[in-house]
DNA sequence: CCTTAGATATAGCCAAGGCTACATTTTTGT
DNA sequence: ACAAAAATGTAGCCTTGGCTATATCTAAGG
């Protein structure tokens, strides 16, 4: 416990800015995922997915556009941009990496599905290739 | 990726409540940090320690006091109930066995430090079980 | 003891992310 | 072609968690 205050209050304010960005790769993975689907995203799909109102998602979406992470026309499914793209395969990665390490660590199926969903988001870049090398070398 | 709309649904939903409590817990994690440090929790040293501005310290004790979670007194430091404490106490068991399990997996310290404070909340006893008995294993 | 510095309280602002209720537009089915 | 259903848009409300600015109270120092 000997780390000063300023690296708990630097700690704290990564947690919270990795909370903020965390809806956003939410949607963008989930569109992503839609658009494979099916063609393209619905609001509707998008807001029965996430489980909420789709008045809620419509907001949501407007802050994608707002960003840079998403176009659409009304009436009008929505679509990636290039950065949303980006944004959404770097999150299915992670994803995925962090479903496997839970899964090789010995956490249930079920449990590693529920739980990934909120750890991908807390999961730094430098953490995320320790995740790798320990599942290559569990495979190897 | 054959799980339906509902079980991603409820994974969204899940996520999205363990964001809302996640701040909660961090706050009593560290009003009981300070007041074993100190003999009290204070809110500028709160405010300090969360990097965030006074009066946002301020309205989250208010929060803590109304879930019933800390008491405080005008203008004297802030104080946990046994609910409080026993937020506390199993959010620092699971900030620790996280933390860990990191270090297990072969994170460097400084990465394991700081995802391990986003992590953390999202972790099910289930998963939190399934840590504890790998580093069990690892160490016997 | 009384001033001043430090800590706490309070008011009021903002954006995000929920919601319901209602209006409009598209799609669908007869 | 048109009525009904479904999807989207929009308005307005709430809570949370940030902030600054200002007021008040407590604690320290001279």
């Amino acid at each position: 416990m000997s780390d000063g205050v300023d690296n708990q209050a630097d700690r704290f304010s990564k947690a919270r800015s990795e909370r903020a960005s965390a809806l956003l790769e939410d949607y963008t993975e989930l569109i992503a995922d839609l658009t494979e689907e099916h063609g393209e995203a619905r609001l509707v799909d998008i807001a029965r997915a996430m489980g909420i109102a789709h008045p809620t998602a419509a907001k949501a979406v407007s802050r994608l556009k707002r960003e840079g992470l998403a176009t659409s026309r009304p009436y009008r499914g929505v679509f990636l941009t290039e950065a949303g793209e980006a944004m959404a395969e770097k999150a299915r990665i992670r994803h995925a990496l962090v479903f496997d390490l839970l899964l090789a660590v010995g956490v249930p199926k079920e449990a590693a599905e529920l739980d990934a969903e909120g750890i991908e988001h807390h999961v730094s870049d430098e953490t995320l290739a320790a995740f790798e090398a320990f599942l290559k070398k569990g495979r190897g």
